[in-house]
RNA sequence: GGUAAUAUAGCCAAGUGGUAAGGCAACGGUCUGCAAAACCGUCAUCGCCGGUUCGACUCCGGUUAUUACCUCCA
């Protein structure tokens, strides 16, 4: 019974899929004007996560997302570089792939450009004009905003306060062009000769920014899809016209839960050029060695909670992920001396943990809570790691589970043991020997000396415990 | 101005009408030839003021602070 927080409602409710056993779920992707910054990443690794669970849960997910290869942005860019808008599109769209591999987000079911469905998109403007939903004007074409009951209720915005905001802010030609301050262009025409335009009914020109997830989602999913992801500060205006477009054009609901993640803070201020704090992916992971301790503090965190990223907070995340990693890897190296059997009391303790882990997660995405159970399990890892003797199927059997359980955050490949070199491995063996004479001095020389090879050497009862540094 | 969200220990961060998960740090102990890793223990009364209640941190009212959104920013 998983329970899902909809922005729509601002409540928590049980999610049902449209199709048992299937979810469709569009999630919107970044303008692909620069690398991605660490808020993109967020919500890509929010609603990965989301799509984990579903698929941990059984679920068959269908998880689309886009690029938005054409807008503003990117035709200024375009501009200031002197080359055309799809050199920088495609500049982009290459990076977020590269970016985002080492973060290990599974790619989309389908990851399709705005540039990809521009026939799609034109007739979806002409599907609305028909209905009386949109105009065209001098080129451009609108959404009468008004004239979709509802309008404005997911973010709950009040109509007339949006119009009196709107009213002041556009220039005399937007405003001479459309019936109405707030309504919005499905249909841009395009301007100069060198921009990017298609040719459409109502001359040359551009989609509008929204009109691309709408034609999307309904293309890839549905009419009606279960579960619509993107950033809070989408909810307002972009999500509100998405709905607006796509029930006008369909009749039918187009969206049953509506998810929303919260912001990264950096430094505790907003990411912003301005104040120098804009902090893409491309450089953090120029920077810093340990890409899944980014995944951990980005995945372990609420989806809707704001999340502060510092060094401080980056470090933190580091060493909580370590003492899981140390865990999985001492209770490995268990598995040579454990005797075959079972432990039926820890056997039941990792049943209650899962259980947990599944509570949690499934009330909205809990990760703090489902993360306190990965530690519980951490805890008896590292007592069973200490044992005289243990089983080997329940060592598996935790070992499995800290695993799976940890995959649902992107986060894998948890103990990355590699081959020992020659030397290394003759290193070792001398200082079993040594050891076994109490030959302290050399043992100790050894081990230093494998320091300076990138392994560390741990004693236990068990002989001598290894890993790279 | 409008609409929302948040306020829990040194830090990060859950949670609940009945006396506060987890991680980090700190302190004490255990284990250890030393070390490392680990284990055990200690460490908060939940922004402020009222109210409801047998009882609130959890509900209600108010207040303060912070933050976000109000047309193209995840």
């Amino acid at each position: 019974m998983i329970h899902v927080y909809n922005t729509l409602t601002r409540e928590k409710e049980l999610f049902k899929p449209i199709t048992p056993g299937k979810i469709n779920m569009y999630v919107c992707g970044p303008t692909v004007y620069n690398y991605i910054h660490i808020g993109n990443a967020r919500s890509s690794i929010a609603f990965d996560v989301v799509r984990r669970y579903f698929e941990y849960r059984g679920y068959d997910v269908n998880y689309v997302s886009n690029f938005t290869d054409v807008d503003d942005k990117i035709i200024k860019r375009a501009r200031e570089q002197g080359v055309d808008e799809m050199t920088i599109a495609n500049r982009y769209a290459d990076a977020f792939h590269q970016d985002t591999l080492p973060l290990n987000i599974k790619p989309a079911t389908v990851r399709s450009r705005a540039t990809d469905v521009i026939p799609d998109i034109i007739v979806f403007v002409g599907d609305l004009i028909k209905k009386g939903y949109a105009y065209e004007s001098e080129g451009d074409v609108y959404f009468r905003a008004k004239r979709f009951k509802g309008y404005g209720i997911l973010a709950h915005q009040d109509l007339a306060e949006m119009e009196a905001n709107a009213a002041g802010r556009l220039d005399d030609i937007e405003l001479t062009r459309k019936e109405d301050p707030i309504d919005f262009a499905v249909w841009k025409s395009s301007h100069a000769e060198d921009e990017i335009s298609w040719q459409s009914p109502w001359g040359k020109g551009r989609p509008g920014w929204h009109i691309e997830c709408s034609v999307m989602a309904q293309k890839y999913l549905a009419d009606t899809i279960d579960i619509h992801g993107g950033g809070i500060d989408l909810a307002f205006p972009h999500h509100t016209n998405e709905i607006a477009q796509s029930e006008a054009r369909t009749g039918q609901t187009f969206v049953n839960y509506w998810m929303h993640n919260g912001f990264v803070n950096v430094n505790d201020e907003k990411m912003s050029k301005s104040l120098g704090n804009f902090t893409t992916v491309h450089d953090m992971l120029a920077n810093y060695d340990d890409p899944m301790a980014i995944r951990y503090l980005l995945a372990t965190t609420q989806y809707r909670r704001p999340i502060n990223y510092s060094n401080d907070t980056l470090e933190q995340a580091r060493v909580a992920l370590d003492r899981i990693r140390t865990a999985y890897r001492n209770l490995s190296f268990r598995l040579e001396t454990a005797v075959v059997g079972q432990d039926q009391a820890i056997e039941n303790m990792i049943e209650n943990q899962i259980s947990n882990f599944e509570s949690a997660m499934d009330d909205d995405f809990n990760t703090p809570n489902a993360l306190a159970s990965v530690f519980e399990l951490v805890t008896t890892a590292n007592t069973l790691a200490e044992s005289r003797q243990v089983s080997l199927e329940t060592v598996q059997h935790l070992l499995d589970t800290i695993a799976k359980l940890m995959s649902v955050f992107g986060i894998e490949d948890l103990s990355v043991q590699s081959d020992l070199t020659k030397e290394q491995s003759e290193l070792l063996k001398s200082r079993t020997l040594a050891r076994d004479t109490h030959d302290f001095e050399a043992s100790d020389r050894l081990r230093q000396a494998l320091r300076q090879l990138g392994i560390v050497v741990e004693d236990t009862p068990q002989g001598q415990r290894w890993h790279k540094a």
